[in-house]
DNA sequence: TTGTAAGCGTTATCAT
DNA sequence: ATGATAACGCTTACAA
């Protein structure tokens, strides 16, 4: 390995100003105790001899790193990497670096992030949890030994923590309400693994909308898988297939209602003309599709920076008890042209 | 703030089993002096004790933190988050964990992220530019402290350091190609700020294509700007008041084409038939607009593998000179509906 | 307002 | 194969 320069440290600053060490530390902290101008004096040394203060020490000697962990399933995703940039930029402005890991939906991973997170001893850690997550003691060690914890998206019931959320149900109940207004009766629904409960929550808003507009929800119209790509392809195929003769379709997610438009103008059907779609998400290409894709807006960099927020003001708050909150940030439906029915049956 | 709960120690372990802490630090790093016996029982103590090695004060004695530092300009963007996905990738399976600050191309806020990295002791770091950087002292801290540095996509021609780019001026001399070869022949240019070299040697790819074509390109014919969506209007604007009869526009980025392409649109001008429109990375909105954008794809997780893989080796190499080796990533010329002539004129 | 000295948890050197 | 001890650079009582 390559030698590292020898540091400069306050050491060094001390005994060539005679003084102690305490002094130039407090000095460079902008201790209050220490007179204006020894202040300086100090500082334009530390300049001049290139000090770059050692924050590891000084880390290892608070306890307090000003670090704050992120982990999620998969960094190159819209939604995520919105989300981060905006723990990001919250965290930057406090003073907080970022360290990010990426579970990639896999369960292993996760706990060992969780761990070395641990580990490297950070003030704080926000987590969105894997599709295979279904047991919490990797997470439950935060809040054991007393380090914050806040959940967003996909959030965990049995933690008792911070969660940022979208109101997925709400969300899925207008998209469903709308294709209702739109004249949609026989509406399937494409959706996510259901131990997520962002999904479940999506499931039962289309429910709930379905039921109070008196319409029936054959069970064969409800297909759960994991929303990827080829996915979509095969739940819509499945559908088709079956000769369900369903005049709309709400998925859980955009890639999966682009699955979905793409397959099925291949099979000449017209959209939204014989069938709408609406997806989740409002993915960057959603709105530039043809036709374009009716979604479900969640403010992700808005997410990002409430759930620094809160994970900073936990941190630094001297409370014992926390009074733990679950935002429930509000979605924006965006009606494009795959759900606006343009002529009348 | 909270306090945090009293941690066991190697001392704590080493006192319950009579022993010395130095033989339990052995024997939790597998350090093979340690017998095998005393190695199972101490690892046994630590697990019923809930040890929880400090990374903090490991790192600091030893000064290595296996951390890795990342500034990239905006972490919600494609190409840059699938970058940090595949440097996350590479890290964690190197046992590295990743920090991650995004400049807002502001310089201001880039330097202060890299000093601040520094005083972190971050191993390395990987980094791409802002727009705004012109000048690279901040950069040039790590070199000169032997800290290894990375630069990808937009790097720095002033410093000595391993490089990964795309072949920026090969992709856009085969965009120019093909624009030409569909029968393109006043093609403008709507090019990203030259002081970036990724711009300039996509106007270089650029202006070699029509110069080997025998083409004139009229000054007028290219722009550059800050490639943003407005930016793209703007541009695309400008070159329609003047009303220069362009047959071809490339685009340096993605949103400026679609940009183009939408404003086209609005002009009653026909995509591709009118007016052939190509852009540049590959963002994913492009393969579903209408028309679907040429482009040219940049494998940006591959590229953030590959940033790690030289980072972390130059980080474990003992060489006291590094043979630096810029990587030229080959593009890929994704040629759809945007670019591609229908009929003959 | 400044100095002294201890200590954070680990690793590394030198003994044994 | 194991132990004793110093050291990393900083902050913080406590003392002056």
């Amino acid at each position: 390995m390559m030698a590292k320069q020898a540091e400069t440290t306050i050491h060094d600053i001390a005994k060539y100003l005679n003084i102690s060490a305490s002094t130039v530390s407090r000095a460079l902290n902008d201790n209050p105790l220490i007179s204006e101008a020894t202040r300086k004096k100090i500082k334009k040394v530390a300049g001049e001899m290139g000090y770059r203060p050692n924050t590891l020490a000084a880390s290892f000697r608070t306890k307090r790193t000003y670090n704050i962990g992120v982990i999620v399933p998969l960094i190159n995703r819209h939604f995520f990497s919105s989300v981060i940039s905006g723990i990001e930029d919250i965290a930057y402005n406090q003073g907080y670096t970022v360290s990010i890991s990426q579970s990639n939906d896999n369960f292993i991973k996760e706990t060992k992030i969780a761990k070395t997170m641990f580990n490297n001893r950070v003030d704080g850690v926000i987590v969105s949890i894997g599709m295979e997550t279904k047991s919490f003691e990797h997470l439950k060690l935060f809040p054991e030994k007393n380090i914050p914890l806040v959940f967003f998206d996909r959030v965990v019931d049995e933690i008792d923590a911070h969660k940022i959320v979208v109101d997925d149900f709400g969300g899925a109940y207008r998209v469903t309400k709308h294709l209702i207004e739109q004249g949609a009766k026989r509406i399937a629904h494409i959706g996510g693994p259901v131990n997520l409960k962002i999904y479940d929550h999506r499931r039962k808003g289309f429910l709930k909308a379905m039921q109070e507009a008196g319409l029936k929800t054959k069970k064969s119209l409800i297909i759960h898988n994991s929303l990827r790509k080829d996915d979509g392809v095969a739940a819509i195929r499945k559908l088709m297939e079956k000769n369900e003769k369903i005049d709309a379709i709400f998925c859980a997610n955009d890639t999966t209602a682009l699955s979905a438009i793409i397959y099925l103008k291949e099979l000449g059907i017209k959209i939204p003309d014989d069938i709408l779609v609406m997806g989740f998400s409002n993915e960057p290409f959603s709105e530039v599709t043809t036709p374009s894709i009716s979604t479900v807006k969640q403010p992700g960099f808005l997410m990002g920076q409430k759930a620094a927020e809160l994970l900073i003001h936990q941190i630094t708050s001297n409370d014992t008890k926390v009074n733990y909150q679950t935002l429930v940030m509000p979605t924006e439906l965006l009606i494009r042209e795959s759900s606006r029915r343009n002529k009348t049956d």
